[in-house]
DNA sequence: AGCATGGCTGAACACATGTTCAGTATATTG
DNA sequence: CAATATACTGAACATGTGTTCAGCCATGCT
Protein backbone atom coordinates (compact mmCIF):
# COMPACT_ATOMS: atom_id res chain seq x y z
CA UNK A 1 0.00 0.00 0.00
CA UNK A 2 3.12 2.49 0.77
CA UNK A 3 6.05 3.41 -1.12
CA UNK A 4 8.93 1.92 0.09
CA UNK A 5 10.38 4.67 2.62
CA UNK A 6 13.34 5.26 1.23
CA UNK A 7 12.48 6.81 -2.39
CA UNK A 8 9.46 9.03 -0.83
CA UNK A 9 9.56 12.93 -0.66
CA UNK A 10 11.56 14.04 2.75
CA UNK A 11 8.22 15.53 3.75
CA UNK A 12 6.58 12.52 3.34
CA UNK A 13 9.19 10.55 5.39
CA UNK A 14 8.64 12.78 8.20
CA UNK A 15 5.10 12.15 8.09
CA UNK A 16 5.11 8.42 7.97
CA UNK A 17 8.05 8.47 10.54
CA UNK A 18 5.33 10.44 13.12
CA UNK A 19 2.19 8.27 12.80
CA UNK A 20 4.34 5.01 13.31
CA UNK A 21 6.13 7.33 16.71
CA UNK A 22 3.20 9.01 17.86
CA UNK A 23 0.74 5.90 17.11
CA UNK A 24 3.58 4.24 19.68
CA UNK A 25 4.57 6.62 22.32
CA UNK A 26 1.88 9.70 21.94
CA UNK A 27 2.27 12.86 20.76
CA UNK A 28 3.71 14.53 23.74
CA UNK A 29 6.23 11.71 24.58
CA UNK A 30 7.58 11.95 20.74
CA UNK A 31 10.21 14.40 20.49
CA UNK A 32 10.99 16.05 16.98
CA UNK A 33 14.02 15.06 16.83
CA UNK A 34 12.76 11.41 17.36
CA UNK A 35 10.88 11.65 14.07
CA UNK A 36 13.71 13.62 12.52
CA UNK A 37 15.84 10.52 13.28
CA UNK A 38 13.34 7.69 12.80
CA UNK A 39 13.11 9.72 9.31
CA UNK A 40 16.82 9.61 8.89
CA UNK A 41 16.43 13.32 8.10
CA UNK A 42 17.42 16.65 10.30
CA UNK A 43 14.91 17.89 12.77
CA UNK A 44 15.37 21.08 11.15
CA UNK A 45 13.28 19.97 8.61
CA UNK A 46 10.58 19.28 10.58
CA UNK A 47 10.03 23.15 11.32
CA UNK A 48 11.06 23.49 7.11
CA UNK A 49 8.18 21.74 5.98
CA UNK A 50 5.65 21.90 8.59
CA UNK A 51 6.33 25.03 10.86
CA UNK A 52 6.23 23.60 14.10
CA UNK A 53 5.21 19.77 15.74
CA UNK A 54 1.83 20.89 15.97
CA UNK A 55 2.33 21.76 12.18
CA UNK A 56 3.30 17.92 11.82
CA UNK A 57 0.31 16.88 14.01
CA UNK A 58 -2.10 18.36 11.91
CA UNK A 59 -0.45 16.85 8.87
CA UNK A 60 -0.68 13.68 10.20
CA UNK A 61 -3.78 13.92 11.64
CA UNK A 62 -5.10 15.22 7.50
CA UNK A 63 -3.87 12.25 6.06
CA UNK A 64 -5.10 9.78 8.36
CA UNK A 65 -8.98 11.24 8.18
CA UNK A 66 -8.15 10.87 4.35
CA UNK A 67 -7.48 7.28 4.57
CA UNK A 68 -9.77 7.01 7.07
CA UNK A 69 -12.51 9.23 5.10
CA UNK A 70 -12.18 7.39 1.57
CA UNK A 71 -12.35 3.80 3.47
CA UNK A 72 -16.01 5.20 4.63
CA UNK A 73 -16.79 6.80 1.67
CA UNK A 74 -16.20 3.71 -0.24
CA UNK A 75 -18.51 1.83 1.95
CA UNK A 76 -22.15 3.49 1.12
CA UNK A 77 -22.53 1.55 -2.24
CA UNK A 78 -21.90 -1.86 -0.16
CA UNK A 79 -24.50 -4.16 -1.98
CA UNK A 80 -23.53 -7.20 -0.37
CA UNK A 81 -24.67 -8.21 2.88
CA UNK A 82 -26.94 -5.96 4.36
CA UNK A 83 -25.52 -5.63 7.99
CA UNK A 84 -22.07 -5.90 9.37
CA UNK A 85 -20.26 -3.58 6.62
CA UNK A 86 -19.42 -1.16 9.38
CA UNK A 87 -17.80 -4.54 10.86
CA UNK A 88 -16.23 -5.10 7.85
CA UNK A 89 -14.98 -1.78 7.01
CA UNK A 90 -13.61 -1.68 11.03
CA UNK A 91 -12.00 -5.02 9.93
CA UNK A 92 -10.54 -3.88 6.75
CA UNK A 93 -8.94 -0.72 8.06
CA UNK A 94 -7.99 -1.49 11.63
CA UNK A 95 -7.37 -5.03 11.31
CA UNK A 96 -4.94 -4.53 8.46
CA UNK A 97 -2.51 -1.50 10.23
CA UNK A 98 -1.85 -1.82 13.87
CA UNK A 99 -0.19 1.52 13.32
CA UNK A 100 -3.24 3.30 12.12
CA UNK A 101 -5.14 1.81 15.25
CA UNK A 102 -2.41 2.97 17.64
CA UNK A 103 -3.00 6.52 16.25
CA UNK A 104 -6.93 6.20 16.31
CA UNK A 105 -6.70 4.31 19.66
CA UNK A 106 -4.94 8.13 20.60
CA UNK A 107 -6.91 10.54 18.66
CA UNK A 108 -10.25 9.20 20.28
CA UNK A 109 -9.27 10.00 23.00
CA UNK A 110 -8.08 13.40 22.76
CA UNK A 111 -11.08 16.38 23.06
CA UNK A 112 -10.12 18.08 19.81
CA UNK A 113 -12.96 19.33 17.91
CA UNK A 114 -11.63 17.54 15.27
CA UNK A 115 -11.76 14.06 16.70
CA UNK A 116 -15.47 14.55 18.23
CA UNK A 117 -16.18 14.94 14.23
CA UNK A 118 -14.73 12.07 13.51
CA UNK A 119 -16.74 10.33 15.67
CA UNK A 120 -19.52 11.90 14.43
CA UNK A 121 -19.10 10.39 11.19
CA UNK A 122 -18.54 7.25 12.86
CA UNK A 123 -22.14 8.10 14.08
CA UNK A 124 -23.64 8.81 11.39
CA UNK A 125 -22.34 5.56 9.35
CA UNK A 126 -24.21 4.03 12.97
CA UNK A 127 -27.39 5.11 12.44
CA UNK A 128 -27.90 4.62 8.78
CA UNK A 129 -26.43 0.91 9.30
CA UNK A 130 -29.25 1.10 12.13
CA UNK A 131 -31.79 2.05 9.78
CA UNK A 132 -31.23 -0.80 6.54
CA UNK A 133 -31.08 -2.97 10.02
CA UNK A 134 -34.44 -2.15 11.33
CA UNK A 135 -36.19 -1.78 7.83
CA UNK A 136 -34.53 -5.62 7.38
CA UNK A 137 -36.41 -7.08 9.92
CA UNK A 138 -39.40 -5.34 9.12
CA UNK A 139 -39.37 -2.29 11.07
CA UNK A 140 -40.24 -2.99 14.82
CA UNK A 141 -38.60 -2.18 17.82
CA UNK A 142 -39.10 -0.96 21.28
CA UNK A 143 -35.28 -0.54 21.64
CA UNK A 144 -33.76 2.89 22.50
CA UNK A 145 -33.32 4.26 19.21
CA UNK A 146 -31.28 7.16 20.31
CA UNK A 147 -28.77 5.27 22.36
CA UNK A 148 -28.22 1.88 20.45
CA UNK A 149 -26.18 3.47 17.44
CA UNK A 150 -24.01 4.62 20.25
CA UNK A 151 -23.91 1.15 21.46
CA UNK A 152 -23.15 -0.21 17.82
CA UNK A 153 -19.73 2.05 18.19
CA UNK A 154 -19.00 0.89 21.66
CA UNK A 155 -19.43 -2.50 20.23
CA UNK A 156 -16.95 -1.88 17.25
CA UNK A 157 -14.48 0.84 18.31
CA UNK A 158 -14.40 -0.95 21.86
CA UNK A 159 -12.14 -3.73 20.92
CA UNK A 160 -9.97 -0.85 19.09
CA UNK A 161 -9.26 1.34 22.21
CA UNK A 162 -8.83 -1.46 24.63
CA UNK A 163 -6.58 -3.47 22.08
CA UNK A 164 -3.55 -2.87 24.91
CA UNK A 165 -5.49 -4.41 27.88
CA UNK A 166 -7.40 -7.13 25.97
CA UNK A 167 -4.85 -8.41 24.14
CA UNK A 168 -3.32 -9.79 27.17
CA UNK A 169 -6.49 -11.62 28.45
CA UNK A 170 -6.87 -13.87 24.88
CA UNK A 171 -4.55 -15.96 23.33
CA UNK A 172 -5.25 -14.98 19.57
CA UNK A 173 -3.89 -12.02 17.82
CA UNK A 174 -7.44 -10.05 18.11
CA UNK A 175 -6.75 -8.42 14.71
CA UNK A 176 -6.28 -11.79 13.24
CA UNK A 177 -8.77 -12.09 10.22
CA UNK A 178 -10.65 -15.45 11.80
CA UNK A 179 -11.33 -13.73 15.24
CA UNK A 180 -12.47 -10.78 13.77
CA UNK A 181 -15.01 -12.52 11.50
CA UNK A 182 -15.84 -14.03 14.65
CA UNK A 183 -16.26 -10.61 16.82
CA UNK A 184 -18.30 -9.11 13.73
CA UNK A 185 -20.76 -12.39 13.76
CA UNK A 186 -20.84 -11.99 17.40
CA UNK A 187 -21.98 -8.18 17.07
CA UNK A 188 -24.66 -8.60 14.65
CA UNK A 189 -26.24 -12.06 16.36
CA UNK A 190 -26.06 -9.57 19.83
CA UNK A 191 -27.63 -6.41 17.97
CA UNK A 192 -30.06 -8.89 16.46
CA UNK A 193 -30.92 -11.68 18.81
CA UNK A 194 -29.80 -10.90 21.86
CA UNK A 195 -28.17 -13.33 24.09
CA UNK A 196 -31.11 -15.39 24.20
CA UNK A 197 -32.55 -15.61 20.54
CA UNK A 198 -33.25 -18.63 18.43
CA UNK A 199 -30.07 -19.61 16.27
CA UNK A 200 -32.68 -19.45 13.19
CA UNK A 201 -32.17 -17.38 10.20
CA UNK A 202 -33.20 -13.88 9.28
CA UNK A 203 -36.77 -14.20 9.14
CA UNK A 204 -39.32 -13.11 12.04
CA UNK A 205 -38.91 -16.25 14.39
CA UNK A 206 -41.81 -15.19 17.00
CA UNK A 207 -44.64 -13.56 15.89
CA UNK A 208 -46.52 -11.55 14.17
CA UNK A 209 -48.02 -9.88 16.81
CA UNK A 210 -49.42 -6.42 15.92
CA UNK A 211 -49.35 -4.10 18.70
CA UNK B 1 -14.90 12.07 49.66
CA UNK B 2 -11.90 13.40 50.39
CA UNK B 3 -10.54 15.58 52.82
CA UNK B 4 -10.00 19.55 52.29
CA UNK B 5 -7.01 19.74 50.17
CA UNK B 6 -4.82 22.39 52.90
CA UNK B 7 -4.95 20.12 55.63
CA UNK B 8 -3.72 16.73 53.76
CA UNK B 9 -0.17 15.61 54.08
CA UNK B 10 2.19 16.77 51.68
CA UNK B 11 2.29 13.87 50.06
CA UNK B 12 -0.93 13.04 49.64
CA UNK B 13 -1.38 16.80 47.92
CA UNK B 14 1.01 15.62 45.15
CA UNK B 15 -0.75 13.00 44.81
CA UNK B 16 -3.96 14.05 44.25
CA UNK B 17 -2.65 16.99 42.20
CA UNK B 18 -1.20 14.58 40.02
CA UNK B 19 -3.82 12.94 39.92
CA UNK B 20 -6.01 15.70 38.30
CA UNK B 21 -3.16 16.84 35.65
CA UNK B 22 -2.10 13.69 34.88
CA UNK B 23 -6.37 12.60 34.10
CA UNK B 24 -6.52 15.95 32.49
CA UNK B 25 -3.20 16.47 30.20
CA UNK B 26 -1.75 13.25 30.28
CA UNK B 27 1.40 11.91 31.91
CA UNK B 28 4.03 12.79 29.64
CA UNK B 29 2.75 16.06 29.31
CA UNK B 30 2.63 16.64 32.75
CA UNK B 31 5.70 18.61 34.12
CA UNK B 32 6.58 16.85 38.00
CA UNK B 33 7.00 21.05 38.35
CA UNK B 34 3.10 21.26 37.20
CA UNK B 35 2.14 18.80 39.83
CA UNK B 36 4.10 20.49 41.95
CA UNK B 37 2.81 23.89 41.81
CA UNK B 38 -0.86 22.38 41.11
CA UNK B 39 -0.59 21.30 45.04
CA UNK B 40 1.11 24.52 46.04
CA UNK B 41 4.35 23.33 47.03
CA UNK B 42 8.08 22.38 45.47
CA UNK B 43 8.93 20.61 42.80
CA UNK B 44 11.54 19.00 45.05
CA UNK B 45 9.25 17.37 47.14
CA UNK B 46 8.31 15.12 44.53
CA UNK B 47 11.59 13.57 44.55
CA UNK B 48 11.41 13.63 48.21
CA UNK B 49 8.46 11.42 48.99
CA UNK B 50 8.28 9.25 45.31
CA UNK B 51 11.78 9.70 44.51
CA UNK B 52 11.01 10.22 41.06
CA UNK B 53 8.69 11.15 38.33
CA UNK B 54 7.48 7.79 37.52
CA UNK B 55 7.24 6.66 41.35
CA UNK B 56 4.56 9.86 41.77
CA UNK B 57 3.03 7.47 38.63
CA UNK B 58 3.34 5.02 40.60
CA UNK B 59 1.73 6.37 43.73
CA UNK B 60 -0.96 7.41 41.67
CA UNK B 61 -1.81 4.10 40.21
CA UNK B 62 -1.72 2.29 43.40
CA UNK B 63 -4.16 4.41 44.93
CA UNK B 64 -6.62 5.12 42.20
CA UNK B 65 -6.80 0.49 42.00
CA UNK B 66 -6.87 0.62 45.63
CA UNK B 67 -10.37 2.91 45.21
CA UNK B 68 -11.64 1.21 42.45
CA UNK B 69 -10.78 -2.91 43.54
CA UNK B 70 -12.47 -1.63 47.02
CA UNK B 71 -15.71 -0.74 44.78
CA UNK B 72 -15.41 -3.62 42.30
CA UNK B 73 -15.12 -5.93 46.02
CA UNK B 74 -18.14 -3.96 47.17
CA UNK B 75 -19.95 -5.70 44.70
CA UNK B 76 -20.64 -8.91 45.13
CA UNK B 77 -22.40 -8.77 47.66
CA UNK B 78 -25.11 -7.19 45.73
CA UNK B 79 -28.17 -9.25 46.88
CA UNK B 80 -30.62 -6.55 44.97
CA UNK B 81 -31.47 -6.79 41.43
CA UNK B 82 -29.58 -8.99 39.05
CA UNK B 83 -27.63 -7.75 36.43
CA UNK B 84 -26.65 -4.39 36.34
CA UNK B 85 -24.76 -4.51 38.84
CA UNK B 86 -21.76 -4.04 36.74
CA UNK B 87 -23.24 -1.32 35.16
CA UNK B 88 -24.29 0.04 38.56
CA UNK B 89 -20.81 -0.56 39.74
CA UNK B 90 -19.39 1.87 36.77
CA UNK B 91 -22.24 4.67 37.56
CA UNK B 92 -21.18 4.85 40.70
CA UNK B 93 -17.37 4.51 39.84
CA UNK B 94 -17.28 6.66 36.64
CA UNK B 95 -20.10 8.73 37.18
CA UNK B 96 -19.17 10.60 40.55
CA UNK B 97 -15.69 11.52 39.78
CA UNK B 98 -14.77 12.95 35.77
CA UNK B 99 -10.56 12.96 37.64
CA UNK B 100 -11.43 9.16 37.99
CA UNK B 101 -13.10 9.31 34.35
CA UNK B 102 -10.27 10.79 32.88
CA UNK B 103 -7.27 8.96 34.69
CA UNK B 104 -8.66 5.59 34.06
CA UNK B 105 -9.57 6.46 30.14
CA UNK B 106 -5.63 7.60 30.01
CA UNK B 107 -5.12 4.13 31.93
CA UNK B 108 -6.61 1.35 29.87
CA UNK B 109 -5.09 3.07 27.32
CA UNK B 110 -1.48 2.04 27.83
CA UNK B 111 0.03 -1.40 27.21
CA UNK B 112 0.89 -1.63 30.82
CA UNK B 113 1.17 -5.04 32.56
CA UNK B 114 -1.30 -3.33 35.18
CA UNK B 115 -3.76 -2.02 33.36
CA UNK B 116 -3.93 -5.74 31.57
CA UNK B 117 -4.08 -7.18 34.98
CA UNK B 118 -7.63 -4.15 35.82
CA UNK B 119 -9.17 -5.15 33.01
CA UNK B 120 -8.78 -9.09 33.08
CA UNK B 121 -10.49 -7.96 36.72
CA UNK B 122 -13.12 -6.64 35.13
CA UNK B 123 -13.60 -9.19 32.48
CA UNK B 124 -14.08 -11.57 35.62
CA UNK B 125 -16.69 -9.38 37.37
CA UNK B 126 -18.28 -9.54 33.72
CA UNK B 127 -18.27 -13.22 33.24
CA UNK B 128 -19.63 -13.91 36.80
CA UNK B 129 -23.08 -11.29 35.50
CA UNK B 130 -23.03 -13.20 32.50
CA UNK B 131 -23.67 -16.51 34.16
CA UNK B 132 -25.71 -15.14 36.47
CA UNK B 133 -28.01 -13.67 33.82
CA UNK B 134 -28.07 -16.84 31.72
CA UNK B 135 -28.87 -18.74 34.81
CA UNK B 136 -31.68 -16.14 35.52
CA UNK B 137 -32.65 -16.86 32.05
CA UNK B 138 -32.69 -20.04 32.04
CA UNK B 139 -29.26 -21.42 30.87
CA UNK B 140 -30.18 -21.66 27.43
CA UNK B 141 -27.84 -19.73 24.58
CA UNK B 142 -26.40 -20.25 21.35
CA UNK B 143 -24.51 -17.13 21.70
CA UNK B 144 -20.82 -16.79 21.81
CA UNK B 145 -19.66 -17.23 25.25
CA UNK B 146 -16.42 -16.63 25.15
CA UNK B 147 -16.59 -13.21 23.43
CA UNK B 148 -20.11 -11.94 25.24
CA UNK B 149 -18.21 -10.87 28.14
CA UNK B 150 -15.58 -8.54 26.19
CA UNK B 151 -19.28 -7.34 24.57
CA UNK B 152 -20.59 -6.01 27.96
CA UNK B 153 -17.75 -4.69 28.93
CA UNK B 154 -17.03 -2.60 25.29
CA UNK B 155 -20.99 -1.90 26.21
CA UNK B 156 -20.04 -0.65 29.57
CA UNK B 157 -16.74 0.78 29.65
CA UNK B 158 -16.23 1.93 26.22
CA UNK B 159 -18.72 5.27 26.66
CA UNK B 160 -15.92 6.06 29.66
CA UNK B 161 -13.39 5.69 26.84
CA UNK B 162 -15.61 7.27 24.27
CA UNK B 163 -16.32 10.49 26.26
CA UNK B 164 -14.58 12.80 25.12
CA UNK B 165 -15.83 12.66 21.05
CA UNK B 166 -19.33 11.34 22.45
CA UNK B 167 -20.28 14.33 24.43
CA UNK B 168 -19.64 16.83 21.92
CA UNK B 169 -22.38 14.79 19.89
CA UNK B 170 -24.86 14.48 23.14
CA UNK B 171 -27.37 17.15 24.31
CA UNK B 172 -27.08 15.61 27.89
CA UNK B 173 -24.26 15.26 30.15
CA UNK B 174 -23.64 11.45 29.47
CA UNK B 175 -22.28 10.65 33.08
CA UNK B 176 -25.66 12.67 34.76
CA UNK B 177 -27.82 10.06 36.56
CA UNK B 178 -30.32 9.89 34.79
CA UNK B 179 -28.68 9.50 31.26
CA UNK B 180 -26.81 6.69 32.96
CA UNK B 181 -29.86 5.23 33.86
CA UNK B 182 -31.02 5.25 30.31
CA UNK B 183 -27.50 3.69 29.12
CA UNK B 184 -27.69 1.01 31.51
CA UNK B 185 -31.18 -0.23 30.68
CA UNK B 186 -30.39 -0.09 27.05
CA UNK B 187 -27.61 -1.65 27.92
CA UNK B 188 -29.66 -4.64 29.50
CA UNK B 189 -32.18 -4.78 27.21
CA UNK B 190 -29.99 -5.17 24.36
CA UNK B 191 -28.34 -7.95 26.28
CA UNK B 192 -31.24 -9.55 27.39
CA UNK B 193 -33.33 -9.06 24.01
CA UNK B 194 -31.56 -8.03 21.15
CA UNK B 195 -33.34 -4.72 19.23
CA UNK B 196 -35.85 -6.60 18.18
CA UNK B 197 -37.12 -8.19 20.93
CA UNK B 198 -40.43 -7.58 22.56
CA UNK B 199 -40.60 -5.12 25.85
CA UNK B 200 -42.77 -7.78 28.43
CA UNK B 201 -40.73 -10.85 29.03
CA UNK B 202 -38.85 -11.67 31.76
CA UNK B 203 -37.91 -10.07 34.84
CA UNK B 204 -38.93 -6.96 36.28
CA UNK B 205 -39.44 -3.97 34.23
CA UNK B 206 -36.36 -2.56 33.69
CA UNK B 207 -36.26 1.11 34.23
CA UNK B 208 -37.33 0.69 37.63
CA UNK B 209 -34.27 1.83 40.06
CA UNK B 210 -34.95 2.70 43.36
CA UNK B 211 -33.03 6.36 44.38
C1' DA C 1 19.01 20.92 77.20
C1' DG C 2 20.98 18.64 72.85
C1' DC C 3 20.22 16.10 69.04
C1' DA C 4 18.34 13.51 65.57
C1' DT C 5 14.49 12.92 62.19
C1' DG C 6 11.73 14.07 58.58
C1' DG C 7 8.94 17.42 55.88
C1' DC C 8 10.16 20.91 53.02
C1' DT C 9 12.60 24.58 50.21
C1' DG C 10 15.61 27.54 46.75
C1' DA C 11 19.07 27.30 43.88
C1' DA C 12 21.52 24.83 40.90
C1' DC C 13 22.81 20.99 37.58
C1' DA C 14 22.96 18.39 33.24
C1' DC C 15 20.24 17.46 29.69
C1' DA C 16 16.35 17.41 26.22
C1' DT C 17 13.16 20.07 24.12
C1' DG C 18 11.10 23.14 20.21
C1' DT C 19 12.77 26.39 17.32
C1' DT C 20 15.92 29.65 14.62
C1' DC C 21 19.41 30.78 11.43
C1' DA C 22 23.09 30.98 8.26
C1' DG C 23 24.51 28.38 4.83
C1' DT C 24 25.12 24.31 1.26
C1' DA C 25 23.73 21.51 -2.41
C1' DT C 26 20.55 20.59 -6.09
C1' DA C 27 17.33 21.46 -9.19
C1' DT C 28 14.41 24.78 -12.02
C1' DT C 29 13.85 28.83 -14.57
C1' DG C 30 14.94 33.09 -17.15
C1' DC D 1 25.11 31.01 -18.39
C1' DA D 2 23.31 33.55 -14.06
C1' DA D 3 19.49 33.73 -10.94
C1' DT D 4 16.32 31.84 -8.15
C1' DA D 5 13.83 28.72 -5.55
C1' DT D 6 13.68 24.64 -2.95
C1' DA D 7 15.28 20.56 -0.01
C1' DC D 8 18.14 20.07 3.44
C1' DT D 9 21.79 20.51 7.16
C1' DG D 10 24.82 21.69 11.55
C1' DA D 11 25.26 24.47 15.05
C1' DA D 12 23.30 27.34 18.16
C1' DC D 13 19.64 29.45 21.29
C1' DA D 14 16.26 29.92 24.89
C1' DT D 15 13.52 27.46 27.65
C1' DG D 16 11.70 23.58 30.26
C1' DT D 17 12.72 19.16 31.97
C1' DG D 18 13.87 15.61 35.77
C1' DT D 19 16.79 15.52 39.36
C1' DT D 20 20.36 16.76 43.09
C1' DC D 21 22.03 19.08 47.05
C1' DA D 22 22.82 21.82 51.05
C1' DG D 23 20.30 23.64 54.36
C1' DC D 24 16.02 25.45 56.99
C1' DC D 25 12.36 24.60 60.31
C1' DA D 26 9.55 21.99 63.28
C1' DT D 27 8.74 18.01 65.88
C1' DG D 28 9.93 14.37 68.98
C1' DC D 29 13.23 11.60 71.63
C1' DT D 30 16.77 10.91 75.32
Amino acid sequence: MEASPSDLTGRARLREAALRLFAQRGFAATSARAVAAEAGLSPALVMHHFGSKEGLRAAVDEQVLARLGAALRELDPGGGDLMGSLGEMSARMFGADPVLRGYLRRALQEDSPASAALFGRLLEGARSELERLIAAEGGRTDADLQWVPFQMLCLIVGPLLLEPVMQPNLDQPMFDAPVLARRSAANQRLLRLGLFGADQSTGAPDTAKPA
